[in-house]
DNA sequence: AACGACCTGTCACAGGTGTGAGGTCCTGGG
DNA sequence: CCCAGGACCTCACACCTGTGACAGGTCGTT
């Protein structure tokens, strides 16, 4: 196998629990995204075990395994993350997501089953289910005006004054930027949250160096 | 101890090897930071374990640290980060730097070595320099409660829900972020201005961890 | 034309926010 | 001892925010 993720901490402590397993091989343990694009070492491996988020300064783990899968067509796939996993069945062409499978990272998980699964998408097994959709990101949501005010909110401007920008009442935008809330922090508490930093951060967030699809 | 780890795979290994020993007792392992502030599990812990980087929605382990030394004079900090560590010098002010250590993420750090460096920082061992300096930036000029109370507005908390969870009154958590808006906002228009999120962003800056000493 | 679905805007109200003025409590000179 | 300076707090005031209810608009469909 390959395994590639980012924490070293994480990383050393894995390896050694997946090296005492007799029957795992570890090629290359690295937190270096690049250092696993190689076809001698796509081609030896059966499976590659992948964190989906390696930092801002290199490619994620889906691209990552997308790229290992053009140099070795049979190598099992799996995405460890934290987060929502429903983006593989997004970004990945559907005729190539045999053998990927994604793993919640958890801190409950036995080694065992990891290896079961390394096993399991080795052989070709496919737990990523295509997506339910009717998911859209957010930001796909948010209206043009929701855009536009929301983005000049971001930036530190108040309400009154982006009124006065857009030549539009006051009352429009607050209305306008409280649809933006809940479209982009849909779980706030309104109790606990500030619903136009939490926003802010969110829709930041969204519109950082990401991603598929849209253009500008 | 308590223990904030945001990786959910690093913080439950850590969380079984931690509790075989006879001399550590985890009173809280958890990936969400205000989990962590609590007065009463302040005042029970001798030193807490936090991850620097705790993820883009939620306050770094800096600011976690300052809020929990705001509930707690003497809870030693350790701060766990695969990054520079230097920012915490910067940033934390010298006065609350007592029992603040750094500890770089690695693969083959013992178990052993961290039990002593968290009793180390239970005990008031300071391994973070104070920095050599003429540096002189806006975060050293905000005091310890002003930096607990921007930390966790910075972090999407409305004033009230501050104000209850660090235990002080509205009034008051209201009156420091007016204060730190001013330092870190200090060209602000108060006519065109959203004071909070200017705040919030200059300080998201200002607290990066890879950020280097000069801005601007 | 009538319909539904969306986007946009207005209004009123409850509650949050930012700030100056002015207290208390320390701490470190003189 | 008294005093200055700072951190922290309270209060009151003016203003800003977030939201539900509701009323047009504009589409594309029936």
């Amino acid at each position: 196998m390959i395994y590639v993720e980012n924490d070293p901490a994480l990383r050393g402590i894995m390896t050694q629990l997946l090296e005492q397993r007799p029957d795992i091989e570890i090629l290359l343990a690295t937190g270096i995204a690049h250092e696993a694009i190689d076809r001698r070492l796509a081609e030896q491996a059966d499976v590659a075990l992948l964190d989906l988020a390696l930092g801002s300064s290199q490619m994620n783990g889906i691209d990552l395994g997308l790229a290992l899968r053009s140099l070795n067509d049979n190598i099992g796939i799996v995405i460890h993350s934290q987060y929502r996993l429903d983006t593989v069945a997004r970004v990945v062409p559907p005729e190539a997501l045999i053998g990927w499978v994604t793993l919640p990272k958890s801190g409950e998980l036995p080694i065992g089953d990891l290896v079961q699964t390394l096993r399991d998408a080795a052989r070709g097994m496919t737990l990523t289910e295509p997506l339910a959709d009717s998911e859209t990101l957010p930001l796909e949501s948010l209206t043009i005006r929701q855009r536009a005010v929301m983005g000049m909110a971001a930036s530190g401007i108040k309400s009154t004054e982006i009124a006065r920008r857009l030549h539009i009442s006051h009352d429009a935008v607050r209305q306008d930027l409280s649809r933006a809330y809940k479209i982009l922090v849909p779980d706030a508490d309104p109790d606990a949250d500030d619903l136009r930093t939490r926003a802010v951060l969110t829709y930041l967030e969204l519109t950082r160096d990401d991603d598929a699809g849209d253009g500008a």
